[in-house]
Parts: structure tokens; C-alpha cells; sequence
DNA sequence: CGTGTGACACGTA
DNA sequence: TTACGTGCCACAC
């Protein structure tokens, strides 16, 4: 558990399942991702904006680009630190008009935890 | 206690 | 392909 992920302020019943959460996209691999609506079915709880809530607040402190919409589209605000990680690690990408990359390819990218 | 909002998902057009 | 409506649930007002 890192420093980081603690949460700013008063955090109250959600830090446990923040908890797991953040344990999944930590264990989410380099080049792969998971989608909100992925690590709620996973967990088999809450829901893809709970999963949304949770990465808003406390996901400064994990692999925040692995975790992204169903559609591959990329965080909004935060496309160009994005697609600078996917290129580094080398993540699945699905080139727009321009032959420039703009989504995750998802059919390759996703990534689902060991049961 | 109702209303609006959000780092979402999905069906339909 | 994008756009819109609806379902969902926690939280701020």
C-alpha cells in the first residue's frame, strides 16, 4: 500500500472498497487495461461510476491510464499523458482518420484478473 | 427528502 | 461512426 493512494480528506465507508479498487488497477499489467465497468464485475460490487469515483479521488496513486471507458476512449483531460504511457508501454491502440493513435484497441488491450 | 452531477455502460437510431 | 436517452449509484446541496 502506497503513500499515495491515501485518501486527501475525510474519506469515510468507501476507502474499503476504494481499497480494492485501487488493488485492481495496481495488478492491471504494462500494455494492458481494464475498464470501469470491468473491475466492478469484477469485484462484484458498486458499479462503473463507483469505479469512476473511486479513480477520480484517490487514483492519482496507481496506473490511472489502465483504467479507461469501455470503448477505449481515453481519460478526458488527460489524453496526451495518456498516450504518452500507451507508447511506452507499448498498449494496443486503434488509429484515427489521421493514422494517429486516438482509443485503446480493447479487443486487444483488455486485460482480465486471475480468478 | 428531492434534484443535479459524474474519470460509466448500453441500446437504439 | 456519433448522438441521445435511460439505468445505475454515491454524494453534494
Amino acid at each position: 500500500m502506497s503513500p499515495s493512494r491515501r485518501p486527501p480528506g475525510g474519506a469515510r465507508q468507501l476507502t474499503d472498497y476504494a481499497g480494492r479498487v485501487l488493488d485492481v488497477a495496481e495488478a492491471i499489467p504494462r500494455g494492458l487495461v481494464m475498464s470501469y465497468g470491468d473491475i466492478a464485475e469484477y469485484l462484484g460490487e458498486g458499479g462503473p461510476r463507483q469505479v469512476g469515483r473511486v479513480m477520480a479521488l484517490w487514483g492519482g496513486g496507481v496506473a490511472w491510464w489502465r483504467v479507461i471507458h469501455a470503448d477505449g476512449s481515453l481519460l478526458a483531460g488527460h489524453e496526451r499523458a495518456a498516450l504518452a504511457r500507451y507508447r511506452e508501454e507499448g498498449t494496443p491502440m486503434r488509429l484515427d482518420g489521421d493514422g494517429k493513435p486516438s482509443r485503446v484497441d480493447m479487443r486487444r488491450a483488455r486485460w482480465t484478473p486471475a480468478p
